[in-house]
DNA sequence: TTCACTTCTTTACATATGTAAATGAATTCC
DNA sequence: GGAATTCATTTACATATGTAAAGAAGTGAA
C-alpha cells in the first residue's frame, strides 16, 4: 500500500495516527477488462486507488450512445464521486478497459472520521478542489479549442493511451464521432 | 449581514466563535451593471457574496468572443475560484450584469483560519464538493441534451433571468449563437 | 491456416448550425 | 421628441460534422 500512500500524502500529509485508522479499510482487488467498478442506477459506496491499469467514467444517452467523460490511467482515485457526496444513483459508469489493480474502501467509513481526524477533511477538501480545477480546465478546452487541438492535447496528456485503448473510445473522449477522428489523424499523418 | 450568515450556516453550519471571526473581514460594496467583481489575468484575491443582482462569468477565445459560463442570482457566493485556489492568473472574469450588492471579502483571511477552525474547512470542503457537483450536472446536460432542451432547462432554472438580461447572453450561456437560438424561441412560439 | 470478430478508414449524403448582413423594434439619451 | 444605440429576427449561404454502409486491415481462437 506504499503507492497509496505516497499518493495521498503528496496531495494532503496525513499523521500517521490517521493512516492507522483507515489503512485498514483498504482492500487489494482487481477488475478485468470490461469488468465495472461503479455501475449504473446504482447508489455507489466504494472509492478505490487505482495502481495499474485504465479506467473510462462514461455515460449513456437515451438512444444507447455511450459518451467518455474521463479517463483514469495508472496511479489515480477512481469512484463515483457525485454520487457518493449526494447518495443519488450513479449516473457515470466506471468500467476498466485493461486489467486493474485496485485498494478499495468504503466511503463513509472514510467522511465518519472527519469529525475526529481534521487532516483527513482537510484531504477531501483539496480532493474536492482539485476535482474542480480539472473540470473547469476541461470546460474551457471544449470551447476554447476545436476537436483537432483537443486530440494533441489528448496524447500529450495521456502518452501510452493512444495505443492501449480503441479509437472510437478515444473519439467518444474528444466528443466527435469515430469517422471525424479519422478524418482528423489523416490530416496528421499527410502534413 | 444576516443574509451571509443565514445562507453560510445552510451549507455548513458554522460556530459564532469563528463567525466573530470571520465577519469583520466582510465588507459591503456595490456593482454598477458592466462594472467586473474579477477580471482576466490578474489573480483574484476577493470572493464575496452576492446578495441583489446577476453577475456572468465568462471567458474570451482568441478570436474576442465571449462564451458565458455560469450566471449568479440573487444569493449565491462569487470570486475566481480557480484562480483563488491556484494563486495562478484569471481566466474566467466575472461581470455584473445588473447593479448589485456584495459583501466582499480577502480569501487568505479564510483560509488561514482553517487551521484552528476545523468548521470553517468543512464549510470550504462543502464548497468545493457543491461546485464540482454543479459542474458535472452540467456537463452532463451539454452532452445529452440538445439545445433546445437545454434553453427549456435554463428558464426552469432562470426564472426571471430571461427579462433581465440581453438574449445574446443566453444564447452564449446555452453555447450557440443568437441566430440559432431566434431559430428555437420561434419554434415555441409557433408551437 | 482459416474463420470470425473487432476496429479503422473511407465514401456519400444529409443536416444542424455558424457567419454576415439587412431590417425592424425597442430603448436610451440629450 | 428625435436621434442614436442596442438588440432581436430573418435570410442566404457555407461548412463542419454526423450517420450509414462498405471495405480493408488487423487480431485472436480453434
Amino acid at each position: 500500500m506504499n503507492e497509496l500512500k505516497d499518493y495521498f500524502n503528496a496531495i494532503s500529509k496525513l499523521e500517521e495516527s490517521t493512516w492507522n485508522k483507515i489503512l485498514p479499510y483498504f482492500k487489494e482487488d482487481n477488475l478485468l477488462k470490461n469488468e465495472y467498478f461503479a455501475k449504473e442506477n446504482k447508489t455507489a459506496r466504494k472509492i478505490a486507488f487505482l495502481k495499474t491499469g485504465v479506467v473510462r467514467a462514461f455515460f449513456i444517452n437515451q438512444e444507447g450512445k455511450d459518451y467518455n467523460k474521463q479517463f483514469f490511467v495508472g496511479q489515480s482515485i477512481i469512484g463515483a464521486y457525485t454520487s457518493l457526496l449526494t447518495g443519488n444513483a450513479n449516473l457515470i459508469a466506471q468500467q476498466a478497459l485493461t486489467d486493474c489493480v485496485i485498494y478499495s474502501c468504503n466511503y463513509t467509513s472514510l467522511t465518519k472520521l472527519y469529525d475526529e481526524h481534521p487532516d483527513l477533511e482537510r484531504f477531501a477538501r483539496k480532493i474536492a478542489e482539485y476535482y474542480f480545477l480539472e473540470k473547469e480546465k476541461k470546460e474551457i478546452e471544449i470551447v476554447l479549442l476545436d476537436a483537432s487541438q483537443r486530440y494533441i492535447l489528448f496524447k500529450k496528456e495521456f502518452q501510452t493511451l493512444e495505443q492501449l485503448i480503441p479509437q472510437f473510445h478515444i473519439a467518444s473522449y474528444l466528443g466527435i464521432s469515430a469517422t471525424q477522428l479519422s478524418r482528423i489523424r489523416r490530416q496528421f499523418v499527410s502534413k
